[in-house]
DNA sequence: GCAGTCAGCCAAAGCGCTTTGGGAGCTCTA
DNA sequence: TAGAGCTCCCAAAGCGCTTTGGCTGACTGC
């Protein structure tokens, strides 16, 4: 069934049928309801691949995937995506993803724009001056940021947590306890999250008059193995931190073992926090010490972002507004005072 | 740059600089030669939504993604999709995710079938006689199940592990160390690679007389503290398993917690093997104890999948086609001999 | 030398929508 | 009663491709 059909079975024209569906005003409501009810009860819907041609809009929403051999996506992933999809389905908006080099990811975001394959995009990940954000905002493509970016020269519309304000919290309530070394195991420092987050410590440090020297940081992948090997390193230090601050559960999983593989104790020797961004499938809860954590659900982040791009594609939210999201500190058995 | 222009440009019509750039024969080769040239000398590029319109090829593969407040997506997804996304970024293919209710995925099938959105798609985590296979195979769209089904009326592509010789090797294993009672704490089974599993467990075990009863059987969704409530109630039992077969990585980390909190040591206590998917972020080899697995790279998988859909797209590939992948046995310390 | 073949090109008709630019019929004002 | 101003509706022109159904001119075979 196609506009054609339908029109010569109402004896209307096409122009009045499709503009009684979609909503326009030069349409009696008497046949805006006869055409209405007959596309309804035909089952008729407008063949997206036309729509798209006649308007250049796409109703998808876009995500370029960085991908390579030696290229792993972030498990965080999936709860983002679960948001995400979650939002989406209820206004029947797919997500494409187009795999990019992760090396040339410029090359598919032009190819996305100049396709009109969707009609915005997300972009996760932001390093501090990141190009993709230059890129898609000088290509008049609508989009949004999860996270943000540092010292680009024009403003952008963005979502993120207010991590630095975390680790801040977290820090101060190590400091509070008495801990006079602590280290942080981080992220990739490349990216503008795992900058703010060491910012929040030094932040917290230093007002109590503490350093946080280079050797007390590592900016590592997000394994477990890099948690284990992170920290192992730092643990065997003369000067060994009595509390870590750590960027994901899955890195915390690797100090555990460190811990233990070391003969300490958690959190006799060592308190450790880490930040969760809240995984069905590994809680803090329910690690063998209960894990403290800086918690932010991602997959709330994912539906919130499906929610704005829903807007700006529909132009009820224009312009560069940043949202920041505050964290919860959630104190658990992983943290106590130091030892002397 | 669209075909007019540029056929106006040529001083050719649009057909002939169609059928040059699409590899028509009824063009000569030097026409064909300054075509191209200038397409690419331009940049030209055809308009995917006019090229669909007029063919109804989208240049697309679709995965309708389950989504709901209370579903997850399994955390192996990223991993297939990395996979995914490196096969398809060499041939431009771009992957749509269809969010559809959980509870009613056919509804989001019947779309994505009926707009044409997509050349083919591909399902996961197939049940026995899965509805979605009977579905898309009745709706005319190309389709590749990554997984299997079983007692379907009709054959279909797909792609599997082989689940039952994995699991079947492992038990032999374990059997041949002297183990008696031996457990399963299994994905759900509703699922045929629980199923698949299980019976390979049952074989190997009933090879040597023994049994899997129902109580040293868990089905359960697999996460870290699924793994260890199921660990801890199997181990609590009047007669424990000695040795213990798991189905994820994840549920392991619980067993593995479980054993620990129990005062019980691996493999002293209790053996223990898992499968492994391969994550790039939790690798058996570190385990506190390094754990033998039944692995197999879901990542590999996606890639596959992936060139087998571009396959059937082109007409290459045809029929029912099932592929089934060996497993290996990776041993290591976690498992030894049964006491006594 | 003439019908038949074939390579190489083209005009035009879709694909199924949206949107522009009217145009008929009606009411209302002066 | 003429003209203006509505309200509703329509025909037709896009959107940018692919594909059908020729058409032309050169070449073959007898």
């Amino acid at each position: 069934m196609n506009l054609k059909q339908l029109s010569h079975m109402l004896q209307l024209s096409q122009t009045t049928v499709s503009r009684a569906l979609n909503g326009y005003p030069e349409v009696s409501e008497e046949t805006r309801r006869r055409v209405t009810d007959a596309a309804k009860r035909h089952g008729y819907r407008p063949n997206p691949s036309a729509r798209r041609l006649a308007t250049g809009k796409a109703g998808m929403i876009g995500y370029v995937l960085p991908t390579g051999a030696s290229v792993d996506i972030d498990p965080h992933f999936v709860e983002f995506l679960s948001g995400l999809g979650d939002y989406a389905r209820s206004h029947e908006l797919d997500l494409v993803l187009s795999p990019a080099d992760a090396d040339d990811e410029e090359t598919t975001y032009r190819r996305v724009a100049a396709n009109k394959q969707v009609d915005a995009v997300y972009i996760s990940a932001p390093r501090p001056a990141d190009r993709r954000i230059s890129l898609v905002n000088q290509l008049g493509l609508p989009f949004l940021v999860h996270g943000r970016a540092e010292g680009l020269d024009f403003d952008y519309p963005f979502l993120d947590i207010d991590n630095e304000g975390a680790f801040h919290e977290a820090a101060r309530l190590l400091v509070q306890l008495g801990h006079k070394r602590i280290a942080l195991i981080n992220g990739d420092d490349g990216q503008t999250f795992a900058i703010f987050r060491e910012r929040g410590v030094r932040r917290a440090l230093a007002s109590a008059g503490l350093a946080l020297p280079p050797e007390r940081i590592r900016s590592v992948a997000m394994t477990e193995e890099n948690g284990y090997r992170s920290a192992r390193s730092l643990l065997e230090q003369p000067e060994p931190p009595t509390a870590i601050a750590c960027s994901s559960l899955i890195m915390a999983l690797g100090v555990v073992r460190a811990v233990r593989d070391l003969g300490l104790t958690i959190p006799g020797d060592v308190s450790l926090v880490a930040h969760d961004d809240v995984f069905p499938w590994l809680r803090p809860e329910h690690f063998s010490v209960p894990l403290s954590t800086t918690r932010s659900s991602i997959r709330a982040a994912g539906a919130r972002i499906a929610e704005r791009l829903v807007a700006r594609i529909s132009g009820l939210e224009e312009g560069a507004r940043g949202e920041i999201w505050p964290v919860d500190l959630v104190v658990r058995g992983s943290i106590a005072g130091a030892a002397g």
